[in-house]
DNA sequence: CAATCTCTTCAACAGTCGTTGAGTTAGTAT
DNA sequence: ATACTAACTCAACGACTGTTGAAGAGATTG
């Protein structure tokens, strides 16, 4: 990529935060936009104001710490999104809970973080959306990081689905996820199309209609996959 | 990426096509795989098997050449999905089409290339993923290749719903595609999560489901937003 | 004090990047 | 035959790539 580069060498910047958060930040921020292979380590370690030689010292390699950037936050995301599910479900007690609120408890920790939880989150939904449409990151990166949690929503869904075929269930599954990440990537595209009606940034609105219209396409897939056996 | 370096120069493949369809082909295959950034120029001829400097001397330069892989299917589908939703409101005279018809209209298209296409026409799918949801590539390649295709659908789907609020329908249109460009994505996350019960490339259950799904969300997104109204 | 440790800087490495200009080939038109 | 052109090869350009080893700074520990 084109980046002006700093010709006296670039010197800490007014944060303390040390070297190794500066370079997570960064390169979050950086492969963010344009991919792993779209952006250099020196991209990162002069947008971090560091030496390029503490990516290989704090993280072993670039790719290292295309790794580290990816799993950072989706520690903390992982533990809120399992306990809402968990809350999802006690609550409905001695019954089953509402597909919506099921679907609410996957996205909304997501939602509400990319929208309020400042531009670093804002940045990582970026880059798990570009992730999670990549044929050669997602099924080392996403698996990973998201598929033990992903088990756990599917089996909430079955349950709250009875007589619905596992395989309508995945189908629906892999419809959320895709229009969830592709929101995520905010790519102003909407806007556009829209005339500015809509707004990629506005995930409130996302918020609003993301849970209705997936619970809605789920219980079409059940509609339809029982109305072919019944034949 | 890592790839194996031919040490002699690698003349002609086997086939007799022109340089330039050649590049195209290869470059297809390899951006779809790894992005913009992931594959060098070097990759894309030594696959080809012809000289580096054919790609600056058919194509200007790399940036270009990735334009032009985009555009050349892009070009072939784009009157058909048209044709196909002439046909579908024709149809329907003097009524309205219904929903499912629509986004049948938009996505099959897509899905029969994508299945039964051949690997070219799998690639490219695989490359509209990553575009769609990459925030530095979207706004240029996804607006100028399929902007004027989407504004008439999404008339349509507006004519299809009356009395739904026209935010409703651009956040649905958003949904749809973000569904339908993980599909094409084909990371083989699915087969995975599911056991592999359903396979990320059997695109027939996509099209079986996809519609039933998205025109059941557009309807409940319609619902909704009376029901605000009327509140 | 000296020893040790972590974090950081610097300079340099071998290799790859996209692009270019000059030259070759082959086919067509004059 | 000559001239022209499109398609292609070859070698090389300067810039940038990720990584490394040696050295230094600063704090902590013995």
């Amino acid at each position: 990529m084109v980046v002006v580069r700093r010709k006296s060498p670039a010197k800490k910047k007014t944060g303390t935060k040390p070297g190794k958060e500066r370079i997570l930040d960064a390169a979050e921020r950086l492969f963010a936009r344009h991919g792993f292979y779209g952006i250099s380590v020196r991209d990162i370690t002069e947008e971090a104001g560091v030496d390029v030689a503490l990516v290989s010292y704090h993280f072993g390699g670039k790719r290292e710490l295309f790794a580290a950037v990816f799993q950072r936050r989706a520690e903390l995301l992982n533990p809120e999104r399992l306990a809402m599910l968990e809350e999802v479900r006690r609550a409905a007690l001695p019954g089953l809970p509402i597909l919506e609120d099921i679907v609410n408890a996957f996205t909304y920790p997501l939602l509400e973080r990319s929208a309020r939880g400042g531009p670093g989150w804002k940045s990582y939904f970026a880059l798990v959306a570009q992730v999670n449409n990549s044929p050669e990151w997602a099924p080392v990166l996403m698996t990973q990081h998201f598929d033990p949690l992903v088990e756990k929503f599917i089996a909430v869904l079955r349950e709250a689905l009875p007589g619905c075929s596992a395989r309508e269930v995945y189908w629906g599954y892999q419809f959320l996820t895709g229009a969830l990440t592709l929101t995520f990537a905010e790519t102003g595209r909407i806007d556009t199309l829209s005339g500015g009606l809509c707004k990629s940034s506005d995930l409130d609105s996302v918020h609003e209609r993301l849970a209705p219209f997936v619970a809605a396409g789920f219980r079409a897939l059940c509609t339809r996959s029982n109305a072919v056996k019944r034949r």
